[in-house]
DNA sequence: TATTGTTATACTCTATAACTATA
DNA sequence: TATAGTTATAGAGTATAACAATA
């Protein structure tokens, strides 16, 4: 029989479970040292910029105003991101042709080489993590994730 | 049938679906939201200061150090947000007596009412996520989010 | 000499405010 | 007048360096 903690209760609930889990998931310490092993390979990428360009990837070329939207970045934030990300080649800026004041932000070829690199390194790890699961389970935990972000995220 | 993008494919695999839900819960701004809305009802807690309370609940009367390594930040700042906790009258500080040189922390009886209540607050918010799903989908998600963890993080 | 806790300092990230150009 | 992009400034958060006390 396992000891009780007068300080702290033994987890048991599959609930209790998935915030201890989850919780873990989300210390900065954890998340950062995830992002800078994901980017560690790739050339002018960080975990800030990260973000931006996984974002301008999923939606295609846009505005800075829309794609600060869609990553939950200040435009402000963004706009220096792209800069950054402009001055290591992986990211264009064109005049927008149907509004003046707008700049469209679009992948160059190296960018888009990035981010598929990114993407491998992701899939690859999360593969190597769910390599033990069947695939059912892996069709229920996919479900419920995106359960979980639709519950906890606002938009 | 739907038009693929030639900027970005369709996602479609389950560990693609994964990787998206995965990286959408990790962005900045949505795991701030989250930290925010789960600390604002508690007061002398908030985003910053909220892991370094819940990693003393969970590891028990411990030293700044020992804390900092469980929370994965450094000694300076677990030291400071303990302080922070302190004046809120979350934590308390108190002499080692095997280590003249340690100070061992510890939460107050308002200390551990606000853990209660935060972790109600967290663990609400998941139950309601996960109320559609059955059970046996629950207990899987529960498994599978504990090994993505375990092969994601260092420690 | 090494380690604990703490404070002081510097750096990074992010948001607020202000500026320019266009709608 | 409002909006897009950008730049400048200021505010948090965090890490590095330095200190005093103890091992």
């Amino acid at each position: 029989m396992r000891v009780l903690c007068t300080y702290d209760r033994v987890v048991t609930t599959p609930t209790e479970r998935i915030a201890v889990a989850f919780g873990a998931l989300l210390l900065r310490g954890n998340r950062a040292h995830l992002y800078d092993r994901l980017t560690a390979d790739v050339d002018g990428v960080d975990s800030t910029t990260y973000p931006v360009l996984s974002g301008l990837a999923r939606t295609g070329p846009t505005t800075a105003s829309r794609l600060a939207d869609l990553v939950g970045l200040d435009r402000t934030v963004t706009t220096r991101y792209a800069s950054r990300l402009e001055k290591a080649g992986l990211v264009a800026r064109a005049a927008d042709a149907d509004d003046r004041r707008a700049t469209r932000l679009s992948l160059t070829d190296e960018g888009r080489r990035a981010v598929a690199a990114l993407r491998a390194g992701l899939e690859a790890i999360l593969a190597e993590a769910l390599e033990t699961s069947s695939p059912e389970e892996v069709e229920v935990f996919a479900r419920m994730l995106e359960r979980l972000r639709d519950a906890l995220l606002p938009g």
